[in-house]
Order: C-alpha cells, then structure tokens, then sequence
DNA sequence: GGAGTGTGTGAAGAAATTGAGAAGACGCAG
DNA sequence: CTGCGTCTTCTCAATTTCTTCACACACTCC
C-alpha cells in the first residue's frame, strides 16, 4: 500500500457478486492495461479498498455485506478514491444521479464493456490532473472548502468544526451540483439506510450547518431551502 | 481478492534450520518473484541479515544458536525489518499474539506454501510504505523525528522509548499527510489483520502515545481527535 | 387576507463517543 | 519467585453530538 502516490499504471478494484460479470470486468480493464483485483462483497471490498488504496474502484450498487452506497459513505469517511456505480435497473439511477458521495460516474447494466473501460479511463484522467499527491484533495466553492482526505472544512482558511452528519450533509450537497435533494434523500444518500431520525430532524442539522458555514444565517447563500421539496447547494452568488 | 503485484522483487531472508522446509520456503518465494537468501541457525542469520539488510525475514521460531524471539529482539535493536514467524505447534502461536515483539505475522507450521506468500505480500504491501518509506529515512515534525532505519523516535533531540505498537500507530499517523484513520483502518492498516483486540484499545494505545510526545497531552496537538470518526496527525501547528 | 402547510429557532433531554485510571494477563529478566 | 514492561479490558466521568418538541415565522393558493 504505497498510500497516495500513485503509480503509473492504474489498479482497479472490481466490487461485484456476481461472478460472470466481475471476470468479464476485469478481462476488458487488464486488456485496457490497468491492474485488477475483484472482491465479490460489500465489507471485503472495503477492506481490500482502505487495504490497498487503488486508483479506482468500480462498485455494484447491490452488494451482499455492504450496500453500495454504504460502502461509498464509508470510503469517504478515510479516502478519495473516484469511484464507478454499476447499477443494476433504471430505477436505481435515479438515486446515483443525485449522489453526493462523491462518485465520479455511473453505468447502468447491462453494460456495454467499452463504454466502461472509456468511463474508467475518463475518470482516471480527470483525476490524475486533479487530484495527484502529495497534497491535499480539496474541493471548493467561494469560501468554503472541503479537504477529503484530511477531513476538513475551511472558510477562508480557518478550520470550521463540524460533526459527523454536518460533515456528511456538507459533503452531500457540495458536490452534487446544484442539484435538489428531498428530506428524505439527504437521509438516504448521507446518512445511510440505518438511520433512524425523523425527517424533520434534517431541518435541525441544515440549520446547524449554516450557522457555521453562512455569512449570513438568515439569509442563506450556500445551503437553499426549496420550498415543499427540500434543499440544494448554491456554489455560486448569482442567486 | 485477487490480483495485485506490487511487492514482487524484495528480498527475503529465511531463517529456518530444517533444510527441506527451507528449500520449499525458497521454491515458493522464488516462484513469487522474491529473491531469497537462507540461513540454518539464528546467529548466523542475524549477521546476515545485519550484513544484507533484506526487505522482509522469516524466521523459525525454534532455531539453534538463537532462539527465534532473541533473534527478533536483537534485530529490533538495530533495524526496522519485517519479520514473519514461522511457529512449529499452535500453542507456541500464544506466545507471538501479542506482536510484544514486534513480529509483523506469524504462520503456524504445517503451512501452505501458497498462504504464506501470501502473508508475505501482504506484509510486504503494508510495512512498504508505513514503517518503510521511500524517500529520506527520516522525518521531522515540528519538534517530532522519526528515523525509519533505526526505529527511533526523538523529541527535540531527546530519544521517545515508544512500545512496538505506539511505534507502528505513529508511523501509520505521521506520515499519512493528516488523513483522517479510522480505529478500524489504524488496525488493520497499523498492526496488520492478524491483531485481535477491540477498537477501543487504539484509544489507550493513542493515549500512550500523546502521553510520550504531545507537550500537553490534555490538548494534543500531534494525534488529533476527529470526533465520531477515528484520528488524524497534525504536523503543523496551525489549528 | 386567511387557512393550511411547510420551515426556522431555541432549548432540554437522550444518546453516543471519547478520555482517564486501574486491574489483570502474559512473558521475560534477574 | 518477583519485578518489569507491554498489552488488553473494564468502568466511570466528561464531553460532544443527536433527537425531539413546541412555537414562531414564511410560503402558497384561494
């Protein structure tokens, strides 16, 4: 585990149980000359990911021992590897589409194996640009910037402390682009399937994010309530 | 999991005095791409390893002219080498659970050939970059150095007598760029999969740890706390 | 404007996480 | 055998974080 200098060549990690699928994943990736390793469930995959830091891994959404998106929550908790959703029916997009999680792609199956080692390819391009150490991986808008790896959220410079479901929502809606998320949908995509609380109780912690992050708390810029539906990230000031 | 190969062309040192398992050791080593060198007793092997400096060591717990743990003890003294034990009945496995000397595996004979190399990569990828990283042999921290080489750790010039875990949980902290480490990843990626205690005792190992080096272990400013999460190094003093 | 619904706010109690001390296990050295 | 060093585990206290509730305020549609 060379942790975070990368090589020049490329590993992947397969996450999928389903077996034809996994091999004829990694026939086209080692053809495509990357690097392969398959696990074929959620928490070994986990292991073997935090284990061996890849460069990407590519994630079936339905997983025995771990859930797709829960394992993504938690690699993110510890690491920034881009990560490709494999989506098994249409209806399962619509969550992916939103997902703040920080997966850089997905691909619905079936799949036609080219399309996916050109995603993977993307990915690991886009990435190799941004992303490469030593160093942190940060992402920003106007002030405020997330550090991934370290964890950590600053506004112009200065730590800003959040707690672990600030930090998830944060996260969340940061890099979603904009896009709209239900009540309902932070709780899945953020905080898990686990998670017990009632809706209203996402309003509370909204609240407690913005009062650390906002200029203004009255006047939200970055975190915006869309009225009857729900929240949405604001990167810019044009609003 | 399958796949990978990253560790290949290291040199490893058997330490074993009954000769045919040696030769079986070397065959498999050799099949892995690994350079092997053998020895049949434990004073003779410690020279050797001293003279050569190999990449990792398996040792047999049972020797002539040095016992396996004098051996490894001795070795500790002077260099940071991996060593994996090769224990001739289970209840001597006891004896090497506590990893007191800084043993990085152990195999209990009769072994499979194909599971011990397989440790052996896996010991290879973990210590690689955690207790043995490329680069300058020591690193420096604020008022923090760690010589890689000699396993020593001093503060403001003065030797840290730290325990083989504290060592490797700050090798693991210091030079992971202040990514945030889980209890669960400072085990398995800090004291390897083998290790059998709970979560919690991180905490008092950490604790120890901020006892040894932190200026006031009440506030850390070294090994930080990340609610909810795990810990994190902080090198500079800039929060 | 007013009813009806949705959202923001503050605070209190519950729950979870972490820190601290200490006891016990274990092997080793003298 | 006894003392020493290390590691594990336990419990209790301190702290942080989360949830919930009641009410004030805001929005929308008629």
């Amino acid at each position: 585990m060379t942790g975070w200098s990368r090589t020049r060549d490329s590993t992947v990690l397969v996450v999928e149980d389903d077996r034809a699928t996994a091999r004829l994943l990694e026939l086209y990736l080692r053809r495509d000359g990357h690097k392969v390793a398959t696990c074929y469930d959620g928490s070994e995959g986990l292991k073997t990911a935090l284990n061996n830091l890849p460069d990407l891994i590519i994630l079936d959404v339905m997983l025995p021992g771990m859930d797709g998106l829960e394992f993504c929550r938690r690699l993110r908790e510890v690491a920034n590897i881009p990560v490709i959703f494999l989506s098994a029916r249409a209806t399962e997009d619509d969550k992916l589409h939103g997902l703040g999680l920080g997966a850089d792609d997905y691909v619905s199956k079936p799949f036609s194996p080219s399309e996916l080692v050109a995603r993977v390819q993307a990915v690991l391009r886009r990435v190799a640009s941004v992303e490469n150490p030593p160093g942190p991986v940060e992402l920003t808008a106007r002030d405020i910037t997330i550090d991934y790896r370290r964890r950590r959220v600053t506004k112009n410079g200065n730590e800003v402390h959040l707690t672990p479901i600030e930090y998830r929502l944060l996260c969340t809606l940061f890099n979603s682009g904009g896009r709209v998320f239900t009540r309902q949908l932070l709780i899945d995509v953020a905080l898990g399937p686990r998670y017990e609380g009632l809706e209203r109780s996402v309003d509370v912690h909204i609240r407690n994010l913005r009062r650390k992050i906002e200029p203004d708390p009255e006047k939200p810029t970055y975190v915006q309530t869309v009225h009857g539906v729900g929240y949405r990230f604001n990167p810019d000031l044009t609003t």
